[in-house]
DNA sequence: AACTGAACTATACACTTGTATATACGATTG
DNA sequence: CAATCGTATATACAAGTGTATAGTTCAGTT
């Protein structure tokens, strides 16, 4: 009979007390070992567990599959993006440039220590069922607060703003697909694709208004 | 000594010669696997191998990687859409609603027997260095196609046009955005999308031209 | 002090993977 | 006819995969 020596039970070399693993710790690791650009779905059950050093069969205490992991990474990283762009807009709700500010924070967080919307970004439309619903809630919840906005502007300033919704959508996609394209390029590369990006919100919110008002005065 | 018996030398069982494999045979096979929606990077040469029928080592006869084979899929890709839109283009080259004849022709891409499109739209942002320039290298193409045009109409109605090429950009991410979206969604999800996404464009070049005309009035 | 259950481990199995090596064979060439 | 070449093959191997089974440790309850 063997007795069995567990590789780090209680304690880790460096000192910090690890009671458990918990499924954070599944993620981070995770979240590491999708550096460069490697798919969620080339990932193996193995391949994390010996990142975080643990026994293969332990991720099943924590999920059910790579998958449900990988659902779980998205909805962080919604959660800390829709975090970052509010608190954009409560720095300065009413004054001017809200379109630089929200456009700059988002991709302000491109170089932030945060890896996880750098996953959102890449795997919008790659994925299981589940991992692209999770996606699509995101970019659900972000167009629905910039409709909400835009409305509160438009009531506002008095301007007739067509179908905002849709321009809240316009704007919303082509944020993602800059970021998503601005993603991994070098720093001065990114500020002129986020500049480019305010412009192109410009042209659109522009757009949106010249042809309410053309639309209001032919009725 | 073993007498090799080849499992199907020059017949296939339905009566079609298939005199030898061919690259082109292998990239079918690798679509094929990639309906639903798998990433490229999930694919393993094996499993492409015996989609074809033929021995594992044959793969490397046409490819180096798997990666190799899918930079051709989106190669093939981008060439067949360019050459779908363009022909969309010249069949009403100076007629009004160009912007909804392109991206209609560019929506129903996806319903089309043509399933490397799909891909593309799926795996923009993923995959090897390879893979990401080939993408890149299609929006490009297509980016500059439109700035041409958008050039050559301006001059022909004598609009002054707010840098056609940012505006060139944004359409196309948009378009590409939106197409991604409505991959894999019901017929009359993607009618509702491929409309929304004249709206937008409309937007973005109202908004170009007001803020061209803005401009121009201030100097 | 004995029991229980949670958290984790080791071992094992049947599989798949990429690729090295050597071989078969029809077609082209000398 | 014989040699070579291109295209394909089988066999084999080391490594990696998900997961089933059974075992260990240990805190907490009775």
């Amino acid at each position: 009979m063997k007795v069995v020596k567990p590789v780090a039970p209680t304690e880790t070399p460096d000192g910090k007390r690890k009671t458990q693993v918990t499924a954070q710790d599944l993620m981070d690791a995770a979240v590491d070992l999708l550096e460069s650009s490697r798919s969620v779905s080339s990932l193996s059950l193995r391949e994390i567990a010996r990142a975080v050093g643990i026994a293969p069969n332990t991720f099943y205490r924590h999920f059910r599959d790579v998958d449900e992991l990988a659902v779980a990474l998205i909805d962080q990283a919604g959660r800390s993006l829709r975090g970052v762009i509010r608190e954009a807009r409560q720095r300065l709700s009413l004054e001017r440039s809200a379109i630089r500010t929200s456009v700059e924070a988002f991709m302000e967080q491109l170089d932030s220590e945060d890896r996880y919307i750098h996953i959102l970004l890449r795997e919008m439309s790659i994925g299981s069922e589940a991992f692209r619903e999770a996606v699509d809630r995101e970019l659900n919840y972000f167009e629905d607060e910039l409709r909400d906005e835009l409305e509160r502007i438009a009531q506002a300033t008095g301007a007739q703003t067509l179908e905002p919704a849709l321009v809240a959508k316009a704007i919303t996609r082509l944020v993602f697909a800059m970021g998503a394209a601005a993603d991994g390029k070098s720093a001065e590369k990114r500020k002129e694709m986020s500049e480019q990006t305010i412009v192109m919100i410009k042209m659109i919110m522009e757009g949106a208004q010249s042809l309410g008002r053309k639309a209001n005065s032919t009725q």
